[in-house]
DNA sequence: GATGAATGAGGGTTCATTCAT
DNA sequence: AATGAATGAACCCTCATTCAT
């Protein structure tokens, strides 16, 4: 794979955009090569058909999402609050150097096409199942109030960060101009406010 | 439109699936009438065309909805807690009676394409928007402890329910086998073990 | 054949109406029950299929023509130009008794659909082949001047009120709402005057 | 559009004649593919879609028809006779060159399809309007015996010329495979004859 | 006689993919 | 490596015609 890196950005990038915007099968092939300025035929003598291009794109999303998010995932915080407040602001700052790889990620979970939908719950199994796995590794829950079911406690911790980080990024979606305004910092200040309210709940006294 | 039940139900059921499934572009007219076992032309004889049956579906299935969910919740239940729990026993019971229709409902949540997307977002905010402000109206937050933001409170509870429900829903799908084994009874003690918790956190002592 | 007048016409007024406006192929079957307010199984009852039904109007008006037009063809009017003359009183007022039959024969005429063009040019050729002969049959022609080639002048005076019969169609074509104001009188007063031209370039004095 | 030119002529001819045959909206896709040897996306790639493959092909008549007709027709000919003699010369010579192109713009001139209809008066009347206007201008009619109506006297010509030409034409098309034998001479020493009689009749004394 | 549900071939069109250049 | 002409299966849809009722 020769390309000169400027045309092979040109591509990725042209197919990021229409894959997340469109889905699988909607995707143009045709509004890929116009919008990276190279012919019909040079797509398909790199990639071999649309669902290898679909599939190379999952694999270097994968490769950036492991350098920019799980490698940087410090396992010996083992605070269950700390450990997930950490994430978030992974998540954030991946969304704002890669949005539209971000995008793609996305839409490709919510992807249903038949063609491809197998090979893909396989490909994430294996990212994101390990993900999983690490995520609750090696927590300490030994702060968490006597008396209280330990996973039942975490689950609610993690489903109400969850449900905040999705409405921010409902508002970052719904706001796309001004995604400068709404800073990592403002943003973690009323996560913050949440993580208070659950360790006042689930914690025991300091 | 007059056609017999038995045949309405088939061309129905087997639109709800190819759409749910595929999302409304990429569903094929020509999948739904082999798996209805109907005749190309009988399906535009009824309904006009794709985007007619798509919203005829979409009609059908907002009746249903209405009957079987949105009139049945009672707003005389002003407890958060308590109301919600409601709204997670109603979901249940629909699913078990029209899994098709729910997996449908939920993908029009999340169609895009161009074609229909003005005309789908244009019905949903009738209803939903509807739902949602009765959702959220005179519910009695009294029995919130003292101290603590009432808003973020109920967020961290409808979130919470919000994750154990997709939890749960999440299990059903991927063993449709055997749904009956999981019978609502069994989900809502589960259920309650999470409510008890958030109570227990956020309730004033009775 | 022995449906009620009424319904018989109200189909016959229809078709009529629909092939002239669309044409042979273009011409809907559908849109022809729906004008007559009849089921589309009774077209297919009544006449086996479109080709026979337009057949049926081809014949119908064809009826017309001759009872209307060609048998109060006088042949005794053995003068060219008063012959052509009456011919042209005979076609306007064919035109205002059946505009639809007329618009119909017309359209026939031009008609090119594959289908049905070759049953069409045999059928017209009965006919017209035979209204042609008559239309030249005994005439005199001893009024034109001497050392004038008969059968060039006839043709030319021919050609003459053909061209003018047809400026005066396209006129009222173009203005169908006023169709009543030119009446026969007046149009016959301009056509007159281009007989005089001719009766005095090629009649011998007298 | 960068088609050999033998296949770009194929796809013309066979689209010439079919629509000439059966009007735009008779005119099959698949048989001018056929006739033409090609594949159905092909005829899509080139022309986006069928009306757009039949006002490429207009133009294209239109740009022959300015060529080779048009633009040859001398202005400085003042005389009726001899500007009409001329005009027929010059459609004849048409005729025999791109037989199929005359029959198509004859046919387009007829066309109603409902799909087509505005555009195509819009381009016709830029061009035709304009020959019309171009035809009767600067026309000499001093040579026509005093006490005629130079407007009637003009129409009797013209109408006689016209009807000369379309026998003809019909006796062409009629006898496609001996085309050749008619050749223009021997059809213009007719005319002339036709000439003669009308000068006589209605011209001055020379 | 009368209905209209049901059919399927054919319509125009799109699009990923191939291949000669 | 690079092009874009060429393919054909699949798309949604129309319509004359059939047939059980």
């Amino acid at each position: 794979m020769n390309l000169e890196d400027e045309k092979k950005d040109r591509i990725i990038n042209a197919a990021l955009k229409e894959f997340a915007l469109k889905g699988y099968r909607n995707a143009s092939t045709n509004e890929i090569v116009s919008k990276a300025g190279i012919s019909k035929g040079l797509l398909f003598h790199y990639f071999n058909n649309k669902k290898s291009l679909y599939f190379f794109l999952i694999e270097y999303s994968e490769n950036i999402f492991v350098n920019d998010f799980y490698t940087k995932f410090d396992l010996n915080e083992t605070d269950i609050i700390k450990r997930f407040r950490q994430i978030s602001i992974l998540k954030i700052e991946l969304i704002r150097k890669h949005p539209q790889m971000y995008d793609f990620l996305l839409s490709s979970m919510t992807e249903d096409s038949a063609e491809i939908k197998n090979e893909l719950d396989g490909r994430y199994k294996n990212i994101f199942d390990d993900f999983y796995k690490k995520l609750i590794t090696n927590l300490d829950t030994s702060n968490i109030k006597d008396g209280l079911d330990v996973r039942q406690v975490s689950e609610i911790i993690v489903w109400t960060m969850q449900g905040f980080a999705n409405r921010e990024l409902e508002k970052l979606r719904k706001n796309t101009d001004n995604k400068n305004n709404h800073d990592v910092d403002s943003i973690m200040a009323q996560f913050d406010e949440y993580i208070d309210i659950l360790k006042n709940a689930f914690y025991k006294e300091v």
